[in-house]
DNA sequence: GCTACAACCCGTAGCCGCTACAGGATCAAG
DNA sequence: CTTGATCCTGTAGCGGCTACGGGTTGTAGC
């Protein structure tokens, strides 16, 4: 069933993903090495596809590289895995809502020191002030 | 006035940076060379120090090495580019948002997996899911 | 003055996650 | 059989540092 083979640009294309990207994922291992062709093109199947967009949409969540090796060995079937899948995923929450709340800051310290530009009695530029210059 | 000098390691100190930091920024010609003693140890004076505190509170606001290399141009004195400085803010702010947007929206997506895995009916993982699994 | 040891010097290589070449070989359509 | 798109490998680059190694200098105590 489903021997349908794909070449690497299609595979890349259908994942929302670079070409070499995917030969980088191959590189690190973190894609399994396809068959070849006689001539030595890569030849995926399908469940290369679902495996790339697995990474992609992890990747888009936010999971760095070893963490989705890590979410790779725990979806296999077999693995009862789920618990530890799931504190990965609420330690990522909790990492993202740090960089949310950090980048808040930033936005707050950044917008006051534009919005005193409006005030043109200020001689010194308020935001080259608000960096310390 | 203010003749004092410093090492390169109380620089870094004094400006939360890292010494090799400093090495780089100058490398890069975002800091100036300073003046050496006869054994060839860099020298700084206080400018330095101001500069370089300029340059990390640019960065841990978010701004890249090439933005704060405008900026420092923009804030030599003489300079009447308050607007330019307070649009590149400006810019920077809305980007920040953007940031921000994508963060909640990861978050929303991670979060609502990592809770359905409360419930014990769900056979698949449900963050495993959630990711293409 | 001499010794110990911290602090400095320079250059290079590594980190993450790609991306972009160069210089070829292969594949599919006409 | 030719064209042109796609593929191959290998290497180098991006940003923004950080970490080494192997050497030199600065400084404090004796």
């Amino acid at each position: 069933m489903s021997t349908r083979r794909m070449t690497i640009g299609r595979l890349a294309k259908s994942a929302g993903a670079n070409l070499e990207t995917v030969r980088y994922y191959e590189r690190i291992g973190l894609m399994p090495a396809p068959p070849r062709t006689d001539g030595g093109h890569r030849s995926y199947l399908f469940e290369h596809l679902q495996r790339l967009r697995f990474i992609r949409r992890s990747r888009e969540l936010g999971f760095g590289l070893d963490a989705i090796r890590r979410l790779i060995a725990l979806s296999e079937p077999g693995v009862q895995a789920c618990c530890e899948v799931r504190d990965m995923a609420r330690e990522h929450v909790a990492s993202i809502d740090a960089r949310i709340a950090d980048l808040q800051r930033l936005r707050g310290v950044l917008q006051k020191a534009a919005a005193d530009c409006r005030n043109p009695e200020t001689s010194r530029c308020p935001v080259i002030e608000a960096l310390g210059g």
